[in-house]
DNA sequence: ACGCTATATCGATATCTGTCAATATTCACT
DNA sequence: AGTGAATATTGACAGATATCGATATAGCGT
């Protein structure tokens, strides 16, 4: 646990090597779950799966809302969840807020998940 | 949804093309998210990882009670989580239950969570 | 300045989940 | 049969979470 883990921006499971190579330490599975939790969503999984296909990679609230099908709110909270968790970034151009995805974030989770 | 899903051994994430590469429907980010919701857990992460590099690959629970620090009725919760979905397998011998990895489960996840 | 639009935050609520103590089940051994 | 041990199930409860309506914030155009 460094410092860099109280920001909101996490380093999704930069903690340990895969999971099935050695029993994870109370701390590392922690840090692990907390990046799982905020992939393990049907809505959120689809906001991600959305954003990353979009055109040029980025997606505003507005483009998002009707096709998870979910009120504007409960899709602001999800975007928060997973850009807190570091799985996408916020930039916001006007009134408009875009978002993207975090390609490295994801990778470092399959890395860990991976067995071998 | 095929008729295998109702089973309780669950074929975790079986169902899709990498996340970052096209939108996932409604129902293969439900089916996704619920194989990541059972590993979403600091016990759950610790078991697998306990179990999978355990002597012969496998761990009975009472091995695995001390190791995590929870209550056996607990651990044998989480393990029965794992198992449903298809992460873990049970098999007894006597008293014992004993629990292996399903490697393929995780090479899934992994597969379907890393972009690209 | 004013209204409109996009997004975020707040508050409330219903549901889900992790945990344990108590109990049930299953098996081995005498 | 009877006892003890390993595991599973049940019931209860506290804490987390997904969702929404209402409201706040912030930026654009007139």
């Amino acid at each position: 646990m460094t410092s860099l883990d109280i920001l909101p921006q996490a380093d999704p499971a930069a903690c340990c090597a895969p999971l099935a190579q050695a029993p994870l330490s109370r701390t590392d599975a922690e840090e692990l779950a907390s990046a799982l939790k905020a992939l393990a969503d049907p809505a959120r999984l689809q906001l991600l799966s959305i954003v990353a296909a979009s055109e040029d990679g980025e997606a505003c609230v507005c483009d998002l809302t009707e096709p998870v099908g979910l009120a504007q709110p409960t899709v602001s909270h999800h975007l928060k969840v997973l850009t807190d968790a570091g799985f996408l970034t916020r930039s916001k151009r006007g009134t408009w807020a875009y978002y993207r995805l975090v390609p490295s974030a994801l990778e470092r989770v399959a890395q860990v998940v991976r067995p071998s």
